[in-house]
DNA sequence: TTGAAAGCGCTAACAG
DNA sequence: CTGTTAGCGCTTTCAA
């Protein structure tokens, strides 16, 4: 395996002009440049992860901290941030905390400590114990679907954006609508929920409509417990007309309880969901999009901004939309 | 921040003997190890990623190549592959190739190269050229999801399992069974719908019924290519009583479309996918199960094998299995 | 713009 | 079981 010895002797420079060469900086003549590019290219030479890392302090290499890879969400997060930082030259080392378990010892041992530049932290409302832990790190950190006291985050206005998925509801005239997917208390402490039932009750407020908790059912945020909790809905004495699910799978859930109750969509029940999934369109179901790949660009983005120069922490808000598709209609005369 | 020889010191051992105690080595007296490792603790000391590596020559990192990280698929296996690993120790890098240009610049570059311990290739089916690349390397690479002479792989057996699908459609009574999924060429070389499609039309030919080429629609494996694939179908002169779906994605798609149509599931039209993608269930859609999560975990440990000891190249085939649910039923009588 | 040389902080071989 | 010591292969001053 050559190392820079052999390309720069190749070279016929020293090491260091070698190494100023082949990293791009300044303070080497074209000519000197190529020279070492052409040798290091016939030689099959690259630096070495590792012996540059320990020499510069730097490894560039990112740490994603991420509940669940397999879920649409996150990956599609993972994905946007992946591409920003390769980009870059930097790589994306991911560290996944499925449950409690995996989180505290994600957070006691930090194994991000001494082996990444910089984190990446994917809907986990931190604990002030964790942020602390993770500032005390002394490296760039950015949030993505949360917030905490002096780190950057990249997320969408969770309450507005509810807002407008039953604001649509109370349009079409519907007054009883029910809501999908508070679960209580969250997994991972997540703070979405919460957010969003928030949006859902504003919106009931502005419209003078009394908030009625049996038309609040829990679950997480997945189609079966969306279908589960569509079910109960409708065994309720008095269903309602409309339903919000928290997240488009719960509202793919409900559809399938539709279905199966016979219940025809919209004109017995309209259904709003929240994320623009991708299987959103092909079930055409109505929705609040929100742009998620980048989300995962951009708090790569402000990650860099912060490793390059020492950026303050930002807050990004990123819109979010009303996408209108078959599941919402007008509600019945009657109602 | 402190060194290792903070704490040798403080331990009043050698710097050697305080790396084998924090590494677990077994020449260690107990009590040696329990001062240092406190030691350790009291400090807040880890062992740096980088010097540790450059010493020892080992990265202690994993590469994991993958078209898209966003898809249920993909993250999956990743997650799979991620618990695995970490439980060993190992980290994760990412290395997104979404599209064609990302790919040839990943093996152009080799940037695992010096980089990791092993690779770890998701579903691209590799060309001479790429996998002797790959081998080059003289590190363990584990493909899922395709093989390659010479290189370890973890897989299903397509052919067989589509061919279980379709001959479910067949005891059903169904005879005109479509198909939906190949795509010509497929998008990075995919064998996947080329095996799918081989077991459609081994059934056929066990149940003595003629191919028919306008029962097959080409598609990406997606909800809304299913869709456009299964409306194209219903158009023809002669449409098919059941298809087969390369994948449950495209399935969801059919199902939208023949919902649109006013097609009756099974009624009018059987419908079985393929993968048991986590809203299968939700939908109710009749499909063929694979382990994916499980994928990722054997082809962890395969890794881990061969990292471990010279274990040589596997090919580990793991079992699907037919799921009946609600979208196949019987043949109406006069088919 | 280039070169010489001193680390970066551990690990591993060897000796005891 | 433990200590000594020579690297691992760069990057980065500092000087020229």
């Amino acid at each position: 395996m050559p190392s820079i010895r052999d390309v720069a002797k190749q070279a016929q420079v020293s090491t260091a002009t070698a190494s100023r060469a082949l990293r791009g900086l300044p303070a080497v003549t074209a000519e000197t440049r190529a020279r070492v590019e052409r040798v290091a290219a016939e030689l099959g030479y690259v630096i070495p992860f590792n012996a540059s890392s320990l020499a510069s302090g730097r490894t560039n290499s990112v740490g994603i901290v991420v509940p669940f890879v397999s879920r649409w969400f996150f990956g599609t997060v993972v994905a946007g941030a992946e591409t920003v930082l390769r980009e870059a030259g930097l790589d994306l080392v991911v560290y996944g905390v499925p449950g409690a378990p995996s989180r505290e010892r994600f957070f006691a041992e930090l194994p991000v400590r001494r082996r990444v530049d910089a984190v990446l932290v994917l809907c986990l409302p931190l604990t002030r114990c964790e942020a602390d832990a993770l500032l005390a790190l002394r490296i760039p950190v950015v949030l993505v679907g949360s917030t905490a006291d002096g780190i950057s985050s990249v997320r969408i206005d969770d309450v507005a954006s509810s807002a407008r998925a039953v604001r649509h509801l109370v349009e079409l005239g519907h007054r009883r609508i029910g809501l999908l997917g508070e679960s209580d208390p969250p997994p991972h402490g997540f703070t979405t929920p919460g957010l969003r039932r928030n949006g859902y009750l504003r919106v009931l407020a502005e419209a003078g409509i009394e908030p009625d908790p049996d038309l609040e059912v829990a679950g997480r945020f997945t189609a079966t417990e969306g279908e589960a909790a569509m079910a109960r809905l409708l065994a309720r004495r008095n269903p309602p007309s409309a339903v919000f699910a928290m997240s488009d799978e719960m509202a793919f859930g409900a559809l399938q309880a539709l279905r199966r109750a016979r219940v025809d969509v919209p004109g017995g029940m309209s259904v709003i969901g929240f994320d623009d999934h991708e299987l959103a369109a092909a079930l055409d179901l109505s929705t609040i999009a929100q742009p998620v790949f980048a989300q995962g660009e951009r708090a790569a983005g402000l990650l860099l901004d912060q490793l390059r120069r020492q950026a303050p922490p930002a807050d990004v808000v990123l819109p979010t939309e009303l996408v209108r598709r078959g599941t919402t209609g007008p509600a019945a005369a009657l109602n």
